[in-house]
DNA sequence: TGTACATCAGTGAACGCGCGTTCACTGATGTAC
DNA sequence: TGTACATCAGTGAACGCGCGTTCACTGATGTAC
């Protein structure tokens, strides 16, 4: 064990990964190579075929992998206060999108055309969710109580002990952030809101007010 | 006049591109290609250049099409009372944005990779944010004045006779929307808000709130 | 109204290119005795 | 420690395909006199 087989695998791997991920931040989720990836790590193309069985395969990795990285950075906020604990998520959220934008629209932008993620998917989403689900959900938040929206919540929320209009605010607020660096990796603020640091802090103060975080 | 040249190539124009369209919507907009327009339109795939010299072309005049219509849908809402006309608005995105989802995507999705939208689409873009604009922007919403964002605002809001303050939270609001429906088509919203109804009325709600749209 | 020339939409062939995936192969690493 | 066989990473050629764009061409429409 500890073969030097095992390792080369996990090596190559990486490698692989490593640079699907710099092709993606040159041709988009959509544009994704299994040639060009061959060629930046120095494989013949069939060689990928050893790693990742077809094309769908290597991307669900790369989505997957781009979940964990953003959890991890979002696992780094320290702060515990509520209201400070929301906006340091939030920075980290956009910081991040902004260092990998490629990554970030890879999971949050137009899906891949032809791709349907597969439901391994599914978990590292919730679990990017998660971080800002436990600050803000435990709270019933007004505006967010008609009943057929808390109805609607309620299995998610019970199974998770969270209030059903906390969830529902905090997805509609998660959606916000998303929308916000979306549009602005666009380039949609330009000329308006270009750069766009004041506009989402500003963004993230209302967040707190209308989720209860504040003072 | 009235040449039948002329009246044939508004024709071929407009042909070629709804044949776009129907491309974008299985392939997305980096899977358009002038060969598969051209054989859905019935020309050889060179004639297509006789109308638009380029992919590139071809694109930008996709996009500036699908805010025109995007725009059309929201020149229809009639509601007057800002709290309703806000709430028409948002729900016309959103009906559009489920109607066309890739024409949404087209424009307010990631960019399509390679592709730089010319100058000729700002205005295009700019028509569709002063729906939302009108309606909240003339009024300072409290959150958004923060100085450092006034000062910035300030130029635009001033040349359009807004509150600075009022274009900030109003571009933050729309961003909000754009995500949410983002999401939505993305299907992240599946196995907690999904359908997403109840909740997308919820937001519009919150939205007027913040604005100070409601009572 | 008729003729001569200019414009231009559409054709068909060709350019050089990249793609995902399969397959029979070589040679190094691992395993069992 | 040494031998015999199984596993498997990587090779190189090939499959059938689609792409954007150019170019010389034909023939119909438009314009000037």
């Amino acid at each position: 064990m500890a073969g030097v087989r095992e390792q080369a695998r996990a090596e190559t791997t990486t490698a692989i990964l490593a640079a699907a991920r710099s092709e993606i931040a040159q041709h988009g989720g959509g544009g994704l190579s299994m040639r060009a990836v061959a060629r930046e790590v120095g494989l013949v193309s069939s060689a990928v075929y050893r790693y990742f069985p077809t094309r769908e395969a290597l991307l669900t990795a790369m989505i997957i992998e781009s979940y964990g990285h953003l959890a991890d950075r979002l696992g780094q906020v320290r702060a515990r206060q509520p209201e400070q604990r929301w906006r340091a998520l939030g920075r980290a959220l956009r910081d991040w999108g902004r260092e990998f934008p490629h990554e970030f629209q890879l999971i949050y932008g137009t899906p891949v055309p032809g791709y349907v993620a597969p439901p391994d998917t599914v978990p590292a989403a919730e679990s990017v969710a998660q971080f800002f689900m436990s600050v803000a959900a435990p709270a019933r938040i007004p505006g967010f109580e008609a009943p057929r929206l808390v109805r609607q919540m309620r299995p998610y929320a019970d199974s998770a002990g969270l209030e059903p209009s906390g969830v529902a605010a905090t997805i509609a607020e998660i959606a916000a952030l998303v929308g916000f660096i979306s549009l602005e990796l666009a380039g949609h603020f330009v000329g308006t809101a270009d750069p766009a640091d004041h506009l989402y802090a500003a963004l993230l103060q209302r967040q707190c007010l209308t989720l209860g975080l504040s003072g």
